[in-house]
DNA sequence: GTAGGATGCTAAC
DNA sequence: TTAGCCTCCTACG
């Protein structure tokens, strides 16, 4: 799940169902316990997200910084149904993280990163991520200083969050396929015309991302009923063209999409609709 | 029941 | 470049 719409999404979430309430902080699973302590009462103050990083502000200028890597997961909750006294299911031993009011709660299981963070180490988390798409204020163009420097392929600087912040396997194999854009081309032998509309692409598609909670790419005009085919299930959500379909018949034309390792992430692409 | 993988990242070699 | 971390789910016996 986590890109970096889900952890926009997920500041929203947060803020929406705690903003500015007083919550009991608990770490059932341990290791986030002494910090949960510390902040258990709290207002939570702020929530904001910068590529995969989730900051959830308290007073005092004191932050828990998120990071959900690979397999971490949010979930939230209400009371069990149906009983007199409305109470909160008890979190499993798995939850790192629960913040609770009455009537609601949040757990956070399996992050990389749970930690109490000062303003300051903050702010040098932000200065360490490149751009955001789903960030207003942010400048493409600070990306595109390095990018178009780069001997590096823009398959791998499209995943490197020092240039864009936000960006994972999916909208990577995807961004590319949409603009036609063969993945191991160098990051300094594309256009800057080719850069911008890459970076409206993630923001418009993120920005769908973060409404809809999934990743869906295909244009209107591939989908399976546009172009005549039966309804396909992609099995992480959302309907796309080359993400996990190695070896599977390229929407457009057919070519079987390929395969390859590229930094220890699977790249997925269509060689014939992505040269150049 | 078990192995293997997954939308991520970092430290160590 | 590799191992390691964190958890859950699916596929396969």
């Amino acid at each position: 799940m986590p890109e970096g719409h889900t952890i926009h999404r997920l500041a929203a979430d947060y803020r929406e169902r705690f903003g500015g309430r007083p919550v009991r902080v608990s770490s059932p699973q341990g290791k986030f316990a002494d910090s949960a302590a510390l902040l258990d009462g709290a207002v939570l103050a702020h929530t904001e997200a910068h590529g995969k990083h989730l900051f959830l502000g308290f007073p005092g200028e004191e932050w828990v910084h998120i990071h959900l890597g690979l397999f971490g997961k949010v979930n939230f909750g209400g009371p069990v149904a149906a009983a007199a006294d409305p109470v909160l299911p008890p979190p499993t031993d798995t939850v790192r993280l629960r913040l609770a009011a009455a009537d609601a709660y949040v757990d956070l299981r399996g992050p990389t990163t749970c930690a109490l963070i000062t303003d300051a180490e903050k702010r040098a988390i932000h200065d360490r991520l490149g751009p955001d798409p789903l960030r207003a204020d942010d400048d493409p163009a600070e990306a595109w200083r390095r990018i178009s420097k780069s001997r590096t392929t823009i398959a791998a600087l499209l995943m490197d969050q020092k240039i864009v912040a936000g960006v994972g396997n999916v909208y990577r194999a995807e961004v590319l396929f949409r603009h036609g854009i063969d993945p191991y081309r160098a990051g300094r032998d594309l256009s800057p015309g080719e850069w911008t509309a890459i970076w409206d692409d993630l923001a418009a598609l993120m920005r769908e991302g973060v409404r809809l909670n999934r990743i869906d790419t295909v244009r209107p005009e591939h989908t399976p009923e546009a172009m005549g085919r039966p309804p396909r299930v992609d099995d992480h959500g959302g309907e796309v063209y080359v993400y996990r379909r190695a070896h599977l018949p390229c929407h457009i034309c057919g070519t079987e999409i390929r395969t390859a390792d590229l930094a220890a992430r699977n790249l997925f692409w269509c060689p014939s609709c992505q040269q150049r």
